[in-house]
DNA sequence: CAACGTGGTGAGAGCGCTCCCATTCCGGGG
DNA sequence: CCCCGGAATGGGAGCGCTCTCACCACGTTG
C-alpha cells in the first residue's frame, strides 16, 4: 500500500517534494513522471520510488494550465428530457464513446443541455476550454450548434449530420436515405401498396432524410406516399401517431417507423386493433438496438450501426485533437442494410 | 454579439487584458469578476464593458489551480455493462442528479468503471481532485469503495447503503427491507401461500435487503420463504429466473420480483404458460418508475423514489462540498409505499 | 588535440488566476 | 487642524506544473 503520508498542512504532495525526496530537480521529476524521455534510468527510478512513498498523484489543473490540455472530452446532449436516457441509442452511443474515450485516457463530461437558451450556456462553457474536444448527439435544427462551435475552434465531431454548416464541422452519420429506401422497397417487394410511415421530430436530420429516402423509393414505385404521421422516436408517440394513421387510412397494409420504439408501439395498436402482422399490415422499423428482436412478431428492420457510428467519430476527434493545426473536417456516411425477420 | 477579437497569437484574452482594457488592475479586475464586492460601480461597470467587447471566458484551470474547486462533480458508476444504461433507475438517478447540479452551476463528470481493477483508476484519477465530489451509485460488494473514499477525504454521498464502512461515508437509501415486506404482505393478503421470490445480484445491497424484507415477513405469516432465484435486474434475467421458478416449483401462486423489469419477464413467461395474472399466479415488482403501467396486466409494484433520493444524495454532496470540515456521516433512509394495480 | 555533438540535468520563467497586504484616498471625530 | 478608520485599489506573491534553454560531462570525430 501507498503511504498516505501529507505535507504538513495535510494537502497532497507537490513534484517539487518528489523531486527533493529523489535527489532530483523539479525538472527531472517531471520528465521521469511523464513518461521519462532523456532521463537516466538512475534519475528514472529515485523518481518513481518518491513517487510511491509521498503517494503523489500531479495536479491536473496546474498541469492543463501549461499543457492547454485536460484530457477531457464532452458529450453534449441538447435534449435532456426523458427520451434522451431511455433511448437505447443514446445509452449505445454514451457507452461505445467511453469505451474508446477510456483506452485513450480521457475522461468523459457529460454535457445535458435544455433546448433554447441552453446552447448559450453550453457554448460559453466550452469557450472556457475546460474540455479538449466536443461530441454532439442528437441535435435539432434551431441550435446552431455546428457554426457557433466551428467559430469557437474547438475540436469537435457531430454525431449524425447537422443541419446547417454541414461542412464547417466534422460528422459521422449512417445513409439515412438509403435506409429510407429500403424501408419502402423491403414493403413494395412484399406486395404491400397503401403504405404509411411514422416519422420521427421534423427538426431532426435523421428524420428528414428517412423519410426523403422512403418517398423518393416510393415515387420510383409508383406508390403513394402521403400517408405520414409525426413521431417522436418513443413507442408512445409511435403508438399515438399508428392509431392516427390507421383512424385516417383504415386500408393500410405496410408501415414503415423511423425507429424501433415508435414501431413497438405501432405494433402495440396493430395488435390491438385485431390485425396480423405481417398478414394483414407488415411494418418495418429503424435502428436494431436488440429492441427488434423482442417484439411480438419480431421486427424487419433497418440496421444503424450505432456502436461503429460512436466509435468513429470519437476517434475522429481524438485525432483532431491530437492533429495541430484546424484540419478541414472530415464527413463520413456508414452504409446501412435491412435486417429480415417476421413482421415483414 | 460579442466581438471575437483575440490576442495577437490567436489565443483567448486573459484577465490581464482585461484590466488594461478597462484601466484597472488585475486584482479588482479579478474581483469584479466574480461578484465584485469592494469594488466600486465605476470599475465595475468598466471591468464589465472590457468582458463584453474582449469576449473574456475566466480559465478555469487556472481558477482551480487557486481555488481548489473545480465546479465539477463525478458520478461513478462502478458498472458500465449494458445493464446500467437501458435500466431506467440509472436514466432516472442521472436526469435527477444533473437537474440539481445545474442549478448550481456544477457540471457532471461521468466516471464508468469498469469492475476490478477498475476502482483502483477511478481512485487514483479522484485523488488528484478533478472534481469537487463524488456521487456513487449502484456500487457491489468487493469494490470496497466507501472506506477508500473516505480515505481520500473526498466529499461524497452513496446512492444506496454501501456494504462496508457504512458508518464512515455518507448515504441515501430507500427503505428496502420495508419495501420486501410490502410485496410479501401484498401477497399474503390476497389470500397466496406458495410464494416465489425472483432477486437481485447478491452482491448489491438493495437485493439483499429487500430479501430481508421479504423472509421475515413470509416467516411472521408463518409461509415458507425458501423459493428464490437469482436475477440480475434485466427483464432477461427474470424471464431465465422465472422459468427456473416455475419448472422447480409448478405450483407457485405468487411471485415477488425485485424489480419491475424482472417482473416484466416473469409475466411473459407465466403468459407462455398459460397461467392467469394474478388469477393463477399474482406478481409483486420493485421500482415503479414508469415501466409498472404498460404490462399487461399492469404491475402491482413497491415505489421506489429514485428521483427524489438522487436530488436528496445531490444536495447531501452540495453541502458537503460548501461546508468547511470534514463533517460526520448523514445518513437518510427513503419510506416506501405498495403501488396497487392489476396483478396483484 | 581541438572541435564537435549528445544524452542528462537544473535553473528559471512563466501559464492565468486569486488573495494577502500595503497603499491611497476619503470623511468624520477629537 | 490632525488623526484615524474604512472603502477601494494595486503590487506582488504564489498555486503546481511544464518547457525552454544553458550547461556539463562525456565520447567521437577530423
Amino acid at each position: 500500500m501507498t503511504t498516505t503520508e501529507r505535507r504538513p498542512g495535510g494537502a497532497a504532495p507537490t513534484l517539487e517534494e518528489v523531486a527533493r525526496a529523489a535527489g532530483v530537480s523539479r525538472a527531472t521529476a517531471s520528465r521521469a513522471v511523464n513518461g521519462g524521455s532523456r532521463v537516466s534510468p538512475r534519475a528514472q527510478a529515485a523518481v518513481a520510488a518518491a513517487v510511491r512513498s509521498l503517494g503523489y498523484i500531479p495536479n491536473p489543473a496546474a498541469r492543463s494550465l501549461m499543457t492547454r490540455r485536460t484530457d477531457s472530452v464532452a458529450v453534449v446532449v441538447p435534449e435532456p428530457d426523458e427520451r434522451v436516457f431511455s433511448d437505447p441509442f443514446f445509452s449505445l452511443t454514451l457507452r461505445s464513446v467511453h469505451r474508446v474515450l477510456d483506452e485513450h485516457g480521457l475522461q468523459l463530461v457529460l454535457l445535458l443541455a435544455r433546448r433554447g437558451t441552453a446552447s448559450e450556456q453550453t457554448l460559453r462553457y466550452l469557450s472556457g476550454r475546460p474540455v479538449d474536444g466536443a461530441l454532439i448527439t442528437s441535435h435539432h435544427r434551431d441550435d446552431g450548434l455546428a457554426g457557433r462551435l466551428a467559430d469557437l475552434g474547438l475540436p469537435c465531431v457531430f454525431g449524425g449530420r447537422p443541419w446547417d454548416d454541414t461542412d464547417r464541422v466534422s460528422w459521422v452519420d449512417v445513409d439515412q436515405v438509403a435506409g429510407g429506401r429500403m424501408a419502402a422497397e423491403a414493403l413494395v417487394e412484399r406486395g404491400r401498396r397503401v403504405l404509411a410511415t411514422v416519422t420521427g421530430p421534423e427538426d431532426m436530420t435523421a428524420a428528414a432524410d428517412r423519410l426523403t429516402g422512403w418517398r423518393a423509393a416510393l415515387q420510383e414505385a409508383g406508390v403513394a406516399s402521403d400517408r405520414v404521421a409525426v413521431g417522436d422516436f418513443t413507442e408512445a408517440g409511435g403508438e399515438a401517431a399508428a392509431r392516427e394513421l390507421l383512424a385516417r387510412h383504415p386500408d393500410v397494409d405496410g408501415v414503415f417507423a423511423a425507429s424501433d420504439l415508435m414501431a413497438a408501439g405501432v405494433l402495440k395498436v396493430l395488435a390491438e386493433l385485431g390485425r396480423r402482422v405481417p398478414e394483414d399490415v407488415a411494418v418495418v422499423g429503424f435502428d436494431d438496438l436488440g429492441g427488434a428482436e423482442t417484439t411480438t412478431p419480431t421486427l424487419t428492420t433497418v440496421h444503424n450501426p450505432v456502436a461503429a457510428m460512436a466509435e468513429e467519430a470519437t476517434r475522429m476527434l481524438l485525432r483532431q485533437i491530437g492533429g495541430e493545426g484546424p484540419a478541414s473536417p472530415v464527413r463520413v456516411v456508414m452504409p446501412t442494410r435491412l435486417v429480415r425477420r417476421e413482421s415483414c
